[in-house]
Parts: structure tokens; C-alpha cells; sequence
DNA sequence: CCTCCTCGATACCGATACGTATCCGATACC
DNA sequence: GGTATCGGATACGTATCGGTATCGAGGAGG
């Protein structure tokens, strides 16, 4: 059904009739990104999971040991894809607000899925004291990162504020979040100068200079 | 196996061996408060409402004509509980950030279950466009409710600030929510006064007397 | 005290879930 | 090119789900 080329050579134009295995997982893993988020861990099935990849059930206790292993899984591919999108989107950035808003933008309502799928996992995590260690110990990290941007910031520029950079990134975090959970049901409760505004005012809260 | 007294007068100490029907479905909603917010609503079953409230699977479906039914009831009766916490918590108070405290605390983070539960309305709305409309009425009403005691605030106290009510508002449900987000898989996460920290900078953001 | 009727308990049904045993075709190696 | 192995497809087993039909206890009215 499915011909794939491949090769040792790019010219090497052997047809093969089966995926290799590694394609089968991303696939997997893809799909059960999209069915998670769109019918809930506990709403979506394993055979839905593997009919969205294009693939039987076989195929997904083939790659992943139960259920609750897949959804591990995918916890680990996206916290390591929004941990290196979060960092691209603020690697060439020199100004502040073009920089916060990139990050806000990366963090949450650019793709609706996400929040859906984020919360599924904080959810598991608040539930769930084993999946809660690697989730903590993963948004840890994801804030730290944020922070040190924002730290740099802070250093370079001219701002004087009497907040910490690791205050400053909760409060980004916390905000991003917490508007798109009121804009996801309700896009026009949430006007798009809401978050700037509030980081201008937060930037300018002790003795500055404008 | 279960006794109630009853009875016309108070003294009347007839020994009832049934509850009555408007105590049946209490009891359902409350329990059924409990499992969904600890198990989520497709996570759990009639069978575990049912015995979590003490009766069985007959008395649910005697008293809601669906899984989905209880659950809207359910959403329906929560909106009104914390409709009344929040106009309660303001009724007698009149300095602004004792009030502001109360609604934060009021909205949020005193009972960890009531955001599982929350999400668990949130993401039905977001996936289910007919629960959608009764969610987003219900939320601006909410918004609504705290925008005018803002607003009432913003008029008797002397601060002066570039914000409006409703857009305070939307900030402080937002943060409230995003705060939580953050604290409940991770307390030490979160320190308490980042909250009233901003709203002091919201507050005084505009050309004031400080 | 007796009878009617309400309503929760019980038993059950079809659908569907996760997980597994087995099959068989493609791939890779000799 | 023959062959052993890998891995996804197929079929099934068992459990549990939401929902329903029926039963029978118990409360209220006469």
C-alpha cells in the first residue's frame, strides 16, 4: 500500500513496501500527538492511534509497551521539541519585546492543539506521582531556559525594573498560559494587547529613566 | 443500610431506610465532583459516581439521563457554587487589596481539586462546540461579576491606573489560573507574592501620586 | 392497615477497550 | 538466491463500559 524509496545511494531507487522501523514510531508517536489532543488520553484508543498513522494496533505494541508507555513517550518528544523551539525562537533575537513575544507565541496558542495536549499531560502529572517527577523536573528546566533569555535581557537593555528574571519568567509563562485558556473557547475575550501591556507596565515599575 | 430521620416537625423521629430523591441527587453531584475531578470525566465510570455517592449505577441513571447529563449538571451547579463564593468573599469588603486577595484566593488554588475539575468543563468546551456555548456564556457572566467589583474599585480608590476593569480582570483570572497551572504539580514553583506583585504594578502604571 | 406508585437495586446486553498469541510477508545476510 | 529473522497484520480473550429492562422494597394517602 504505502512504497517508500530508499537506498545506500540517492540514486538507488529500490522500492520498498514496508516503512522502516524508526518512520513507523515517528509516525505513531505523530499521530497519537494529534488523537491525544483531540479526544483525551483516556477518550482516544490505541486502535485509533494506529488507524490516524496508517498502521494496526500490532504496530503500536509493536514500538510501544502499553498505552500508558506511548503516552511517555510522546511527553518526551514534545518537551523536547518546545524546549529546542523555545530556544530557536530566541537564539537570533537582540530586542526585548520582538523576543517576549516570540517566546509567548512559541509557548502556547500558536498550534490550539498544544494547550489541549500540555494540559493532558499536567493533568497525568497532578494525578499521577510518577509521571508528575519527570513532568516537574521538565517544565523546570523549560523555565530555567526562559529565564536566563530573560536575564540577558534585562542585563542588555535598559530597563529598570524590580523584578528577577525568574519572577518575570513565571509571570510570562503563568500569563501566556492562562489567556489562552480564557481565548481557546473565546477567541474575542482576550484582545491581542493584553500581554504586551502587561509586561510594558512590568518593565516599568521602579525608577526608570522614561 | 443507611437511616434518616425525619419527619413533618423536628421531633418527629420516624426512621426513614431511604433517602429522599433530592438527597440522592446531592449526593450523586457531590460524588460525582470528586471522581471526575480525580479520575477525569472519561476516566471514570457510572459504577464509581455511584458507589462514591453509596448507592448504585440505578440510582445515577434514576436521577440523570446520561453520563453526559450528570455531567452538565455538575458544571452547572459548580458555576453557581463559586458565582455565590465570589460575590460573598466581596460583599463586606472595601480596601482593594484585601479584595483583590479574596477574589484570587475565591477563584483559585483553595480547593486543588476544583482546577482538575475546571480544565476537565475547559476541555470539553474546546472539543464539543454545544457544551462550548453554555461554557462561554457561563465564563463571561463570571467575568462579568468580578469586572463590576473592579470597576467599583477602580472608582473609590485613589489609584490611578492606565487599565480598565474588564481588561484587570481578565489579567487577574488569567494569572490566578496560570499561577495555579504551575504551583499545583510544583508548590515551591510558585511564591505567593507574585500575584499581588503585579496587580501593585498594574495599579500603578499610570501617571500616580506615589 | 392496605394499596398504589415511586425509585433505587439487580441483572443483563451490545459495544468497545487493552493487551496478546499467532501468522506471514518483507528484509537482510550468507 | 535461499533462508533465517524481524515486525506489522490478524484474530481473539477478557474486562469494563454506558445504558436498559425489570424487580421489589418502602413511603404516602385513604
Amino acid at each position: 500500500m504505502l512504497l517508500v524509496v530508499t537506498g545506500a545511494r540517492a540514486d538507488d531507487v529500490t522500492v520498498r513496501t514496508r516503512p522502516r522501523r524508526d518512520q513507523v514510531r515517528a509516525r505513531v508517536l505523530e499521530a497519537a500527538r494529534q488523537v491525544f489532543a483531540e479526544r483525551g488520553f483516556a477518550g482516544a484508543s490505541t486502535d485509533q492511534v494506529a488507524a490516524a498513522a496508517g498502521f494496526t494496533k500490532g504496530a503500536v505494541y509493536s514500538n510501544f509497551g502499553s498505552k500508558d508507555e506511548l503516552f511517555l513517550a510522546l511527553v518526551e518528544a514534545e518537551a523536547a521539541a518546545r524546549v529546542d523551539a523555545v530556544e530557536r525562537a530566541l537564539a537570533g533575537t537582540s530586542d526585548l519585546s520582538g523576543a517576549l513575544a516570540a517566546v509567548g507565541a512559541e509557548l502556547a496558542a500558536r498550534d490550539p492543539a498544544w494547550l489541549l495536549l500540555y494540559l493532558e499531560f499536567w493533568q497525568r502529572a497532578v494525578r499521577d506521582p510518577g509521571v508528575r517527577a519527570a513532568f516537574v523536573a521538565s517544565r523546570r528546566d523549560l523555565r530555567a531556559r526562559v529565564a536566563e533569555v530573560v536575564e540577558r535581557f534585562l542585563g542588555a537593555h535598559p530597563v529598570h525594573t524590580g523584578w528577577d528574571a525568574g519572577s518575570l519568567t513565571l509571570v510570562l509563562l503563568a500569563l501566556t498560559n492562562g489567556l489562552a485558556l480564557e481565548a481557546l473557547p473565546d477567541p474575542q475575550a482576550v484582545p491581542a494587547d493584553v500581554l504586551p501591556r502587561v509586561l510594558a507596565d512590568l518593565l516599568d515599575s521602579a525608577p526608570a529613566d522614561r
